[in-house]
DNA sequence: CATTTTTGTAACTCAATAAGTTACACGAAT
DNA sequence: ATTCGTGTAACTTATTGAGTTACAAAAATG
């Protein structure tokens, strides 16, 4: 399975956006802080705008944040960057002939339905607010360390 | 990020082989139900066999499930087919002197970690008994409209 | 015991796609 | 008016899942 770091990379966005809200924080900025391109932060940045997570305006680089980082979870961020995909995939063409071949996808999709469904709320659990007051937690400690 | 049907595909070939245990099971006949190449279906028995979920033979086409049906969950077949990589990529390259930057991924991987065992217990919680019976069940209410 | 069948693997091709790049129109800031 | 930044489309590149070809080795067959 090739590997998305959407996810990970919307979060990160949104995380930035919050904790930096009082510089100008344009997408070059948090390119920089993503290591990308910032070209992919403005295409991931459309995704987030779309969902509803963020405002943006043409031109201008003021992000924010359309709602309260509490009221903003892992599985908001999941669904603007990757939409409800199924989390394990099934093979579509098996032999309908088969006894095996022609109830397994039906059967399978149950019970990866359930498991996809399991994650999902343990994302949900997760709001952006927490993730970041850990991450300033973390640095707090780092900056304790030096 | 691109699909794998190989944990679908697997499950697959172990309920096949568990069903039609009375009748000579090449990689051939497997592959007719799967609709795919002998040879494919040969690399995932591989895995399965390395996994110790099934035994086989070179040469004879006698494949045997390794544990009873009920022994062996759906996670015990992802784990062969997949590893136990993470569900949800991280980025892993993000920029370490920015305090977003520097700890997300810590912070998000163990988010991700979570949401993961959330998916794998209900995997675990579905063995190849409950597949297989859920499939000759549902066949037989095929067979009851004809 | 010679022939056929089948497994087990390696090496290759093909296709899909995530991510990066280039280009540019349009709006905002200065 | 000029510069900066966003929003998007089109293209390139790298990765990888899946299929294919080839063949050695083991087992089945008659």
């Amino acid at each position: 399975m090739r590997i998305s770091t959407r996810f990970s990379d919307s979060t990160h966005i949104l995380a930035f956006i919050e904790i930096y809200q009082n510089i100008k924080v344009s997408s070059e900025v948090i390119a920089s802080s993503v290591e990308t391109s910032a070209v992919v932060v403005r295409r991931l940045m459309g995704n987030l705008r779309e969902a509803g997570l963020i405002d943006t305006k043409q031109g201008s680089a003021e992000p924010k944040l359309a709602k309260d980082p509490s009221q903003i979870t892992l599985l908001d961020v999941y669904f603007a960057t990757e939409g409800n995909k199924p989390l394990f995939e099934l093979d579509k063409k098996t032999n309908p002939d088969c006894i095996v071949g022609g109830n397994i996808q039906e059967v399978l999709g149950d019970y990866y339905e359930q498991a996809k469904i399991a994650a999902q709320r343990k994302l949900n659990e997760t709001t952006l607010k927490d993730v970041i007051e850990t991450i300033l937690v973390k640095q707090k400690y780092k900056d304790s360390q030096k």
